[in-house]
DNA sequence: GTATGCATCTGTGTATACATTAACGCATGA
DNA sequence: TCATGCGTTAATGTATACACAGATGCATAC
């Protein structure tokens, strides 16, 4: 039943608990605190704050706590260029695998679920088709490190996200690109699905970008 | 003096005995022995473990031991498709930074450092020099972030490359491209620096997988 | 000979204790 | 008022203890 250690789920609480605002960016906190608050002793405490730091999620300084990792602007423009170069990369591996319309399955249903969520304007489930898009996309290009640095940046993005979602334009183009990568990644044209995926992460990039020095979250 | 901690002493020390094959890929070490031979307890090495893990380095299996992450062929493609990727975008942004002569001697004096070494044929040093190359590249590119995945990255190929140093073709063509690459990013011109770099570190890949392949190293 | 179950044993996960050391406040002096 | 130094306090880094669970080997049954 409980099959799942302390430490998983200190990790999993932890991320819970940043990612929903309660930990706030750039707010400490002391292993003895936290261990408290989760109901377990410092060790496994320690060692989940230690796999969060590797992803960078928090930074453990010694004596003043566990910090909440603030992410600026200038931070946000750093992750989406990883994000975008990376994410290319899998479009184009995963047009080049000749894929059938059946293993894109998944793809298009992200699509669909977008268009109908930008359709009944319910943003939240926009993005999360969203995100069910992006790592759909990135599954298919069946790079396993590639899909693991790309989720460590993807979770930092999902945390400024939360607080832009409702400040950006709606995504109108964004549909458009989605499907065109669709169909590139279908006839097995990596070129195209490489380049319109580039640029479709690069014009999110310099949106998100803007937002956040307009709004000067300057360590969200 | 000792402004180190028994977890950094750990990590050190770990690193090195997995880049000199003292502790060979695929091996499996008890936390206990490992702590024994570092003269230290079982929490520091528990936690230096912890880290290396997310590094790659190593896999904590419960019960069964510590093992020394195995790097297959497959692996070195997957590390070297992300390698080059992220460094061709650093390149770019190191063109665009507008970088004066001065700013690229670092870049500069590993080329030369590197014809010398070829010059002499000393691989070792030639290896060294073009480390050298392209850390001081990725820091040009200015992404902290960036710069951390692709040390990660690097830390890998090291160790695949201890092995295949002598048996690869002498790096001749290698040379050419890095005094490309460094006079693109002199005179400002990113495009050139990215291609040039991507069909560079794009050749590396591909002779060293079939290299790897071919002496069916398939989990070194 | 092979499979199944049980007992043992050992390594890990976690709690806890403790020494160290950096941060903080206060007092002292300029 | 502000800087400097010292003592106190408290959080961490590390060691250690211990319970639990999974692996291993053996015995037994088929």
């Amino acid at each position: 039943m409980g099959a799942m250690s302390n430490v998983e789920r200190a990790v999993s609480a932890l991320r819970q608990m940043i990612f929903a605002g309660e930990l706030p960016p750039g707010s400490d906190h002391l292993e003895t605190e936290l261990a408290e608050k989760l109901g377990m002793s410092r060790t496994p405490v320690r060692e989940a704050a230690l796999m969060l730091q590797a992803q960078g999620l928090v930074e453990m300084r010694p004596r003043r706590g566990i910090r909440i990792t603030p992410v600026s602007a200038a931070d946000m423009a750093e992750i989406y260029d990883i994000l975008t170069e990376l994410e290319s990369l899998a479009a184009a591996r995963a047009a080049e695998a000749q894929y059938s319309k059946a293993d894109l399955a998944n793809l298009a249903t992200a699509i669909r679920d977008m268009d109908g969520a930008l359709a009944r304007d319910d943003l939240r489930a926009w993005a999360e088709a969203d995100d069910r898009f992006h790592r759909e996309l990135v599954r298919l290009g069946r790079n396993a490190r590639l899909s693991m640095v790309v989720s460590v940046m993807r979770d930092q993005v999902r945390r400024a996200r939360a607080t832009t979602l409702f400040m950006r334009p709606k995504p109108k183009q964004s549909n458009e690109d989605h499907r065109v990568v669709y169909q590139a990644i279908a006839r097995g044209d990596a070129k195209t699905a490489h380049d319109t995926h580039h640029a479709h992460r690069q014009a999110a990039r310099d949106m998100l970008v803007a937002l956040l020095e307009k709004h000067q979250f300057h360590g969200l």
